[in-house]
DNA sequence: ACATTAGCGGAGGTACCCCTCCGGTTCAAT
DNA sequence: ATTGAACCGGAGGGGTACCTCCGCTAATGT
């Protein structure tokens, strides 16, 4: 948990005080997100702008370089992984870890962003940001673990791999998406 | 086993009878099959001609679309996976199952492409390589269910995109993938 | 050996994208 | 209301990719 805020924080330091600048700069962070969603990492900075009706210099001053506007992105939702994490933690070990792992699995943008973050470079935003990941996930499978519902052989790093690697699979629907999950997760647990 | 013939005479069919011609058309395969599994489905189709030693024309004359090319790679890989399957269909069923599927895993250049062709656009070549693809797998499957070693509720479909999954994320060293992927064969398995 | 013709390669037109730069505009503090 | 500073938009130069077209080269069959 305080890890996240410090994500956030970092981002809230580089929104401008004007209220236009600010406003523009919220746009592009949407217009970004939908457009990494669709066309992954190196989706066009120019439609960006367009999307967020914006023009592209606008873009440039907020974000120098299309690594700093995906890192803006990518630490918005590896911020909200973080509060759902909390949010859950109420919940039986079991279902709290699988909760988390569902809502991993939810986030559009997330999608390939995560993916591809966690081959590519490793900036240090991006290092920061999967540590706060894992930070987020670790409490949880180790509780679940200690219950004994979790095999122990695995690592957060391990389950997050695995989760992410159906995140980034196109499904027909998601109902499948969802009973695939629940096969995986299967294999995560330990034998009755 | 028919059905992957088809695939590849398909392809022959498409070879140029002239000595020459015939060595550009397997170097730009070669070289395709590469840069595709470097760069995803967009990688630079110059840079495929240069990387066979090509002239850009020669690339177009025997692929007229950069789909042309992509399904020409495709229907290759495709190909081997039946091949394995007939491999491996000695071996006991549940063996038999995980080996083809740690072989789906390991074609390099598959990966991104079997993610990409599994969401993409539905083109009748891509219809008939997944109709091969389930072809291969399904006996496997349904033998190993039939043994009552795999779980009756999912389907050769839900099989392949989970392992696909894994196979589309970047693992640090292929140790991890092998042992992730384990993680989720377990899931595939019934329980003991 | 030679004619025929399939096949070759790359120049070049078009389109898009990246990124910089700066004249004009709008905010906010007085 | 005024004014200075912050901010805006997009024109434009440089780069790269796509794809067509055609004069030249070399494989094949006789």
């Amino acid at each position: 948990m305080p890890d996240q805020i410090v994500v956030s924080e970092f981002l809230a330091a580089q929104r401008p005080r004007r209220a236009d600048a600010a406003r523009n700069f919220d746009a592009l962070l949407v217009a970004a997100r939908e457009a990494f969603a669709e066309h992954g990492a190196d989706a066009s900075l120019e439609d960006i702008a367009r999307r967020a009706g914006v023009g592209i210099g606008t873009l440039y001053r907020n974000f120098p370089t299309r690594r700093h506007l995906f890192e803006a992105v990518y630490a918005n939702e590896v911020d909200d992984l973080g509060r759902v994490a909390a949010e859950v933690s109420g919940e039986p070990p079991w279902q709290a870890l699988a909760a988390w792992l569902r809502r991993f699995v939810d986030y559009a943008m997330t999608k390939r962003a995560i993916r591809e973050a966690l081959e590519g470079e490793e900036t240090d935003v991006f290092l920061a940001c999967r540590q706060s990941m894992y930070d987020a996930g670790t409490p949880l499978l180790l509780r679940a673990q200690e219950a004994g519902e979790v095999r122990t052989d695995m690592s957060i790093d391990d389950l997050l791999r695995l989760v992410s690697g159906i995140t980034s699979v196109a499904f027909p629907d998601e109902e499948q998406r969802d009973r695939v999950l629940g096969i995986a997760l299967d294999g995560v647990r330990t034998k009755a």
